[in-house]
DNA sequence: CGCCCTTTGAAGAAG
DNA sequence: CTTCTTCAAAGGGCG
């Protein structure tokens, strides 16, 4: 069964109606600006907006519908006077300009003029993935375009001034505490031998062995239909798990060796 | 008032 | 190169 696009949704955004296929002429008529597009697509009645060659005609009209696009929601994209004076903000990717464009279509839907942004943005995102390489290519090269301009209006601007001084960034912070993540150069006797060897960190190493576990339990338990067998693995936070796995590391790790040295033959 | 949630993608950090 | 985090939008909810 194909899915077929259903007069409740339109796939193709207003601002994109007909050919999502930029490279084609019949697409000019996604850049007219949007009140004009909105109008005709609620009515079935589609633009006679001239069509004219891409990209050329595209880039010329894509400043004033970007401002449109972006114009379509309450908070201007740079700054205006909200949060801090001197905020630029990043330009907005493909996924973003449409969830902006598709937000106002979708509170138009029953059902969804009363729902959050989160659960707006659930289904956006799912209709997202629903979308062709062909129907998202707009949104990519408008991100592009609206890229460009934003370095070309910001040229100084990087996307690291918008990250919280506040906040370091510690890539182990979810995953866990590795040896060298957390320890640093400076207390590299503290590493765990596999850190040392710039190989997989004996965390790492504990977590997938763990996962093999469970995968093996899971298994056994469908077959022997025990559902007390689930378990203190499934149960247990991965975020808490770490802290467990650095008070035996030493012990794991002697384990871990040992294995490691029955993998090095020929395991049967 | 400001952060959270929720999505995807871009960019940057760090190993 | 890989993996991970943060931030872009939106607006109701919440402390």
């Amino acid at each position: 069964m194909a899915p077929m696009i259903t007069p409740s949704f339109s796939l193709v955004p207003p601002t994109f109606n007909i050919q999502m296929n930029l490279m084609n002429p019949m697409a000019m008529q996604a850049m007219t600006p949007r009140t004009q597009l909105d109008a005709n697509s609620l009515t079935g009645f589609h633009t006679n907006a001239p069509m004219v060659p891409f990209p050329e005609a595209m880039k010329a009209k894509s400043s004033f519908l970007i401002d449109t696009i972006l114009s379509a929601g309450q908070k201007n994209p740079i700054n205006q006077n909200h949060k801090k004076e001197n905020h630029i903000k990043k330009p907005l990717n493909a996924f973003m300009l449409f969830l902006k464009e598709n937000r106002k279509t979708l509170i138009e839907e029953n059902g969804y003029d009363e729902m959050s942004s989160g659960v707006m943005n659930k289904e956006l995102g799912r209709r997202w993935q629903k979308l062709t390489d062909d129907e998202k290519q707009p949104y990519f090269e408008l991100a592009k375009i609206e890229k460009e301009r934003h370095k070309g209006k910001y040229p100084e601007w990087s996307a690291k001034d918008n990250l919280k001084k506040s906040k370091k960034y510690n890539p182990a912070q979810k995953v866990g505490k590795m040896c060298r993540a957390q320890l640093g150069n400076k207390d590299r006797s503290k590493w765990c031998k596999y850190c040392l060897r710039k190989q997989k960190c004996i965390l790492s190493r504990i977590l997938s062995q763990i996962a093999q576990t469970h995968d093996e339990e899971t298994a056994s338990e469908i077959s022997h239909d025990n559902p007390e067998s689930s378990s203190s693995i499934e149960t247990t936070p991965i975020d808490s798990f770490p802290n467990q796995v650095s008070i035996t590391l030493q012990e794991q790790e002697e384990n871990l060796d040992n294995s490691e040295v029955e993998e090095g033959g020929p395991k049967s």
